[in-house]
DNA sequence: TTGATTATTAAGAATGATTCTCATTTTCAT
DNA sequence: ATGAAAATGAGAATCATTCTTAATAATCAA
C-alpha cells in the first residue's frame, strides 16, 4: 500500500536487528514489518497469511524463536492453544491480554498505575508466602470480542 | 498405599460422576482418584505417570475432554504449553496459578479479596471500554519455585 | 440375574503444529 | 569482489492430541 510507511518501517526493522548484532535478512525484516505494519498480537496463521508465501514456515518458526531469544519480540499462547507473537517496544509499558473465546483474537490492554501497584504488592506478599521468586505476571481476560457478540 | 482413603476417594468419584448423570466407569474414576489424591493441578504426563499403564492414552484425553465439558475439572495450559488439569470442588474459591519457569509445577493462589473486587471493577471499566463482555480472568505469575531456586 | 441396548474403552492410525536436517543461498567483513 | 560463516527453504521427523473402529463394559427393563 504505502511505500513511505513501507520504507520507514523496513528502516525501523533494520535498525531494530542492527542493534541485536544480528545479520539483516528478508525473512527477519519481513516478519518485523508485518508487526509493525499491524501494530498489534498475531496469531502465527495470520503471519503467514499476510506474508503471502515470501516465507517458509519452517523459517518464520525459527526466525520467531531467534527473535524471542533476543526479547525483539514476546510469546505467548491463547487460552486454546494458540500461538501467539508481538513486537516488544522499547518504550513498552506493562499490559496484558484480552482473548476472543470464539474467534481468537488478542488485544492489549492496561490497568490503572494504582491497581498495577497493588497487584504487585500482593505479588511480594505471595513471593513470602510461597518462598519462591516471581519472574513476571499476566492477567489475562477470556472475552467475547464485538465482533462475535453480533453474531 | 490406604486402604482407608482409597475407599473414600472412590466414594467421593463415584458420587462427583452420578451427580453429573454419567456413568461409573474405570477410566473415570481412576482420573478423579488421582486428582483426589494428588489434590494439586497436574499435567497430562504427570496423570499418565500415576496412572501406571491403568488408562488407554486415548481415553484419558477423552476422559479429561468430558469431564471438563461437565465442569468437572478444569483445564489450561502453562506459559510453556503444557496441558495442566485440575479438580473443580464445589466450594472453589476463585484462584489463580503459578508457574515455575524450570520444572513446570503449577501451584494454585489466593489474592486478597479487596484486591480481587478492585480487579472486577477494573475489569468492568475494559468491557465499557472495548465494549465486550469479560467471561473469566486470571493471575498467572510466573516463577523459579522453592526447588528449582536451590538448583 | 439375565440379556439386550447403549455407552465407553483400547489400540493404533491420523492430524496438526512445531522442530529438525541439510543442501543451497545469502550476508557481511575483508 | 570474495569466501567463511550464518541463514534459509523444503520436506522429513516429532510430539501432543484427536479420530476411528472393533471390542468391552455399564445400564436398565424384564
Amino acid at each position: 500500500m504505502s511505500t513511505m510507511k513501507d520504507k520507514s518501517r523496513r528502516e525501523v526493522s533494520k535498525t531494530l536487528l542492527a542493534s541485536k548484532n544480528i545479520s539483516i535478512t528478508k525473512p527477519r525484516l519481513l516478519l518485523l514489518e508485518i508487526l509493525l505494519a499491524q501494530n498489534r498480537p498475531l496469531t502465527v496463521e495470520q503471519v503467514v497469511k499476510l506474508s503471502k508465501g515470501r516465507i517458509a514456515l519452517s523459517s518464520l518458526y525459527r526466525v520467531i524463536n531467534d527473535l524471542r531469544e533476543l526479547s525483539v519480540i514476546a510469546e505467548f499462547q491463547t487460552p486454546d492453544n494458540i500461538k501467539v507473537i508481538e513486537l516488544i517496544g522499547h518504550d513498552d509499558t506493562h499490559h496484558h491480554h484480552i482473548f476472543c473465546g470464539s474467534c481468537g483474537s488478542v488485544t492489549d490492554f492496561e490497568i490503572t498505575d494504582q491497581l498495577e501497584t497493588d497487584l504487585e504488592k500482593e505479588i511480594q506478599k505471595i513471593e513470602d508466602k510461597y518462598a519462591l521468586s516471581v519472574i513476571s505476571h499476566s492477567l489475562e481476560l477470556l472475552s467475547l470480542c464485538v465482533r462475535c457478540q453480533e453474531k
